[in-house]
RNA sequence: GCCAGCGUAGCUUCAAUUGGCAGAGCACCGCAUUCGUAAUGCGGGGGUUGUCGGUUCAACUCCGACCGCUGGCUCCA
């Protein structure tokens, strides 16, 4: 940076346009936007220094050089800090509403912020709109957003003073490395925060809005005291909102739990079990051309399909070492009273080491994968259970590769191209891949120092030179017994799911578990790698997400009803059932609409059903011999011959072509549930 | 499992004037209509208001317990 002209009193401000601004005197950074003008000091919420975020009216230092960078709400990185001044507002105004009022966290999250509270009233959606009309008080009132520092002894006492009780206890464990820290002020509401905020409150505007009430554990901990989460949100702008909550809507209209009811795709029967799927005839259509279609990805891939059954000895998941440890997660065994305990499977993996155990493995033999679609039982909680995504059964496209440490990189990079053409052919093509390294401080981890490295830098080689989309490696989220790669779709309204995953298993193999050996070229007896993979995850999220994403609208190949016939009138049933015949002996899925009702009526009926095709015929069509074709999607093709119309939709079929009117969107709903752990 | 909210016909479409005879729409069934691209008309059946108990002359409505669902939290091999 070339030196100026700055003596020793003064301070040099250099813009991010290059000018330069001296000052002799004490200045913020708000000094500095008044001076430019005044249009800037109104629209200024935060400033920039040195790279580092900071109030506007914290004062600058009082000689040398900095950078200054004057932020308004249309720099991205306003939204957040707006947000949090947000949520304090939400605070202040909870605090004035109701008494005895603790303070616990109130953080921004991707889409809004929240605040959390003991309070003994229990709030519901019918204090909301008492409170937001506080706030609107509390941002008409334009107060400043004061930032006070003092030493952590201070801190404590002044939260001990205004009886908030979380806030010392954060003051003496969660901050008790600090010597200084600070609170912010507005009005009458002052609260222990690192910050930045807005100038003042006037800067909120009205596009905030209450969006729901929640409990939640304080710092996470279940065995701690339960709180009342406030969720809200806020935007610079009333559009913003608006755009969010149409975004909520859209959320709700696509609700598979919904769509899978209207579209008689599953249900869930109470004397059933919770979180037990039934399968209706068109969701099962749904499953199994799935599931034919991965069946033929993993022939062509050298899989060999593999069954086993739902049950197996106690004794199978000592060995394996998931019994007791994860019991809460479990059925519990069943018990035959001689002694011999059966659990319901929990994974698929210690079933197919046995089929790899079932005879000698040379070199020459592997790698050895094993495939199946597994059923497997979880005792899942059941406050988390929900729809097709949280349940208690559900069938993994699963497999497992047993090869040596030579070709786990191989054997990988085939794992994550399978995702890739898998997730591509479903219209999926949004999704990052998450590198679950271990956490080098935890001793948690099972296999030597080495081998770790080994396949950690393996695994990023694979990813790196396979192009993997926005890759992250994020060290602590391996599995105990090795690191891994999942996939976190986002659907076609921006929220992400986990699904696909492929792990490395340095533990099963292991002499403390099942002793796996393959014998090498030099005669001796060698340790094959595992890999756990499931393209999908499991097949009830999968198609719960698909629904989803789909609004339930699915692709040709993959729609329960591919064709209707509708009759013009009675009078054409006869050509109808024709043409009908005709179609399933093509191998379409189709069904006709033979009933009296009009044409009109008929039509909106399989529009509402999101049938993808309609084939209606009159007696104009019997007397050509044609069929007029109506796309779900464009409307009226207009008349052709038969041959024709089929010739089209197979084409579609067997392209399997993804045709969607979906409007994408910008705003995530994060889900970063993981059910798919073996 | 925890906190909060909600349970009326097949329907996540909903009503019942705050304790006074449970009622519509869609779907379903029947009859009429024979129609060319998003709702033809008329008629009909369908309910122990989640379950059990309590208060009351009287309970969908008030109280309690339980069950379920929803939103979160915790958990997720």
């Amino acid at each position: 940076m070339p030196s100026t002209s700055t003596t020793a009193n003064s301070l040099t401000v250099i813009l991010p346009d290059g000018s330069r601004k001296q000052y002799e005197r004490p200045v913020t950074p708000y000094d500095v936007a008044a001076e430019i003008g005044p249009g800037l000091a109104k629209a200024a919420v935060l400033a920039e220094v040195d790279g580092q975020p900071v109030d506007l009216g914290s004062p600058l230092p009082r000689q040398g050089d900095v950078r200054l960078r004057l932020l308004t709400k249309k720099d991205p990185e306003s939204l957040a800090v707006m947000r949090h001044s947000c949520a304090h507002v939400m605070a202040q105004a909870v605090m004035r509403l109701f008494d005895g009022v603790q303070l616990a966290f109130g953080p921004t999250t991707a889409t809004g912020f929240y605040y959390d509270f003991a309070l003994s009233h229990p709030l519901s959606e019918d204090d909301f709109p008492r409170i937001e009309a506080e706030m609107q008080q509390i941002i008409q009132a334009n107060e400043r957003f004061e930032r006070i520092e003092m030493p952590r002894g201070e801190a404590i006492q002044l939260c001990a003073e205004l009886g908030q009780d979380f806030k010392v206890e954060h003051l003496q464990t969660g901050l008790g490395e600090e010597q200084s820290v600070s609170f912010y002020r507005q009005g009458e509401f002052i609260d222990l925060c690192r910050g930045r905020h807005i100038p003042s409150t006037g800067h909120l505007g009205t596009a905030f809005k209450l969006l729901s009430v929640a409990g939640a554990y304080w710092k996470g901990d279940s065995s701690r005291e339960q709180l009342q989460r406030l969720y809200a949100t806020a935007y610079f702008d009333k559009k913003e909102l608006d755009a969010h909550i149409s975004q909520l809507e859209e959320a709700r209209r696509r609700d598979h739990r919904v769509l899978g009811k209207q579209l008689e795709l599953f249900t869930i029967n109470q004397t059933v079990g919770s979180g037990l799927i039934l399968w209706l005839p068109k969701g099962a259509i749904i499953r199994q051309t799935l599931e034919d279609y991965l069946r033929g990805e993993l022939r062509r891939r050298g899989y060999q399909a593999v069954f086993t059954p739902n049950i197996g000895r106690v004794e199978l998941y000592q060995i394996s070492g998931h019994f007791p440890y994860y019991s809460d997660s479990q059925f519990a065994p069943i018990d035959l009273g001689d002694g011999e305990r059966y659990l319901l499977k929990p994974m698929n993996c210690p079933h197919h080491i046995m089929i790899y155990k079932s005879k000698p493995r040379s070199y020459r033999d592997l790698p050895v994968r094993l495939a199946e679609f597994g059923t497997v039982y979880r005792y899942e909680q059941s406050g988390e259970l929900s729809g097709l995504t949280r349940v208690r059964g559900f069938t993994q496209d699963d497999a497992h590769i047993f090869c040596t440490e030579e070709q786990v990189a191989d054997e990988f990079r085939g794992c994550l191209e399978m995702t890739q053409t898998v997730l591509a052919a479903l219209g999926m093509n949004d999704y990052r891949v998450r590198l679950g390294f271990r956490d080098t401080q935890s001793d948690k981890y099972v296999g030597g120092k080495e081998v770790w490295d080994r396949a950690e830098s393996a695994l990023q080689a694979v990813c790196e030179s396979l192009n993997l989309p926005k890759m992250s490696i994020e060290p602590g989220e391996a599995a105990f017994y090795g690191p891994k790669a999942d996939f976190v779709v986002t659907d076609c309204i921006g929220r992400e799911w986990q699904l696909g995953t492929v792990q490395l298993d340095y533990n099963l193999p292991s002499t403390e578990r099942f002793a796996l050996e393959y014998i090498g070229p030099d005669n001796q007896p060698h340790r094959p790698v595992m890999i756990h993979r499931a393209p999908l995850g499991s097949m009830e999220r999968f198609v719960g997400v698909l629904i989803e994403h789909f609004a339930g609208a699915f692709p040709l190949w993959l729609a329960p009803e591919q064709v209707r016939v509708l009759t013009v009138s009675e009078k054409s049933e006869g050509y109808g059932r024709e043409v009908e015949q005709r179609l399933a002996a093509a191998d379409l899925r189709v069904a006709g609409d033979y009933r009296g009702a009009k044409l009109g009526a008929k039509v909106r009926d399989a529009q509402v059903e999101l049938i993808p095709y309609m084939f209606v015929v009159g007696e104009k069509d019997r007397e050509a011999g044609t069929v007029t074709v109506r796309d779900r999607i464009e409307g009226d093709l207009g008349a052709m011959p038969f041959d024709a119309a089929i010739a089209k939709l197979r084409a579609e079929i067997d392209a399997k072509t993804v045709r969607q009117v979906a409007e994408r969107s910008a705003v995530a709903v994060a889900d970063c549930e993981n059910q798919h752990e073996y």
